[in-house]
DNA sequence: ACCCCTGTTCGGCG
DNA sequence: CCGCCGAACAGGGG
């Protein structure tokens, strides 16, 4: 069994599931109000406002979701830890964690989280709700720039580097295992402290995280097989896991609040 | 049974 | 006041 591909992909890969609906009415919703997946969201306006309207576009940012609709509408979605979209028959039955179904003609836009850990936010409105626009730039995009990752770092100058790099305020879209391969790519001890790199270190660990991001979203998958097998997240969980540089035996240690996995030689 | 977990928020504390 | 860290959230899987 693979894991899924997670994080910035995972999102991208998902969010393509739901866009087999773009361009279609949405005919009913079926879901589960009083949920935690709903909090701070309006679930009665949800079904009301959206139930005649048009699937419109679609767009990420990091690990969030836009979907916007026709009349006005507006849906954010976050995958959390077990957040799951997809695209089944019309005549899907919603079980115990499907929360959110969109029921078109011809599919069930469905959206999955047994956790809870993700959310589903409501809006009506002629614009985009607030919340979207948050002023972080896309790690594949030009604003995400040498100087911007300088300040960021300059920010956080006592955190470990892996605090730091797992922010969605600066590393947008960067999840726990993407961050590990960041760092092991960059050759930075995850435990260093942001404010103590070197240009030379700021200038690798630029390159690895639109290395890792840029190559993960062209690579999307269902799952972490299609990745290049030199990659570390090959690794990273695996008992007595090796580092693909030079097969010395990675270690693990809780940092930032998170399970890390780096490679002792190459890492400093 | 017990321990682990790809994320985010919040209260405590240094 | 700043900012880091652990706990909490809830459930499934090993």
């Amino acid at each position: 069994m693979f894991r899924a591909m997670p994080e910035l992909a995972e999102v991208e890969y998902f969010r393509r599931q739901w866009n087999a609906g773009i361009g279609h009415r949405v005919i009913k919703i079926a879901l589960h109000s009083g949920k935690r997946i709903f909090r701070g969201t309006n679930t009665r306006a949800l079904p009301e406002e959206l139930a005649g309207a048009h699937l419109l576009t679609s767009e990420a940012r990091g690990k969030r979701m836009l979907f916007r609709f026709s009349n006005e509408n507006w849906l954010g979605l976050h995958l959390g830890m077990s957040g799951k979209m997809q695209a089944a028959s019309p005549d899907f039955r919603p079980q115990k964690h499907d929360h959110l179904v969109l029921y078109q003609r011809e599919r069930a836009l469905v959206f999955t989280d047994a956790r809870q850990f993700g959310r589903v936010q409501f809006h009506h409105g002629k614009t985009a709700p607030t919340w979207w626009d948050n002023g972080v730039p896309e790690i594949v995009s030009a604003k995400f720039n040498r100087e911007f990752l300088d300040r960021f770092l300059d920010r956080h100058p006592k955190a470990p580097i892996k605090a730091v790099v797992l922010m969605q305020s600066g590393f947008s879209g960067i999840g726990n295992w993407m961050a590990d391969e960041i760092l092991w790519r960059a050759r930075i001890l995850p435990s260093k402290r942001a404010g103590r790199l070197g240009a030379g270190e700021r200038n690798e660990l630029f390159r690895a995280t639109r290395f890792v991001a840029r190559e993960s979203l062209r690579i999307i998958g269902p799952d972490d097989s299609t990745l290049p097998r030199t990659w570390l997240i090959h690794e990273r969980w695996r008992a007595g896991g090796i580092c693909p540089r030079h097969k010395t035996v990675l270690r693990r240690a809780t940092i930032g609040g998170r399970t890390t996995a780096w490679c002792p030689k190459c890492q400093r």
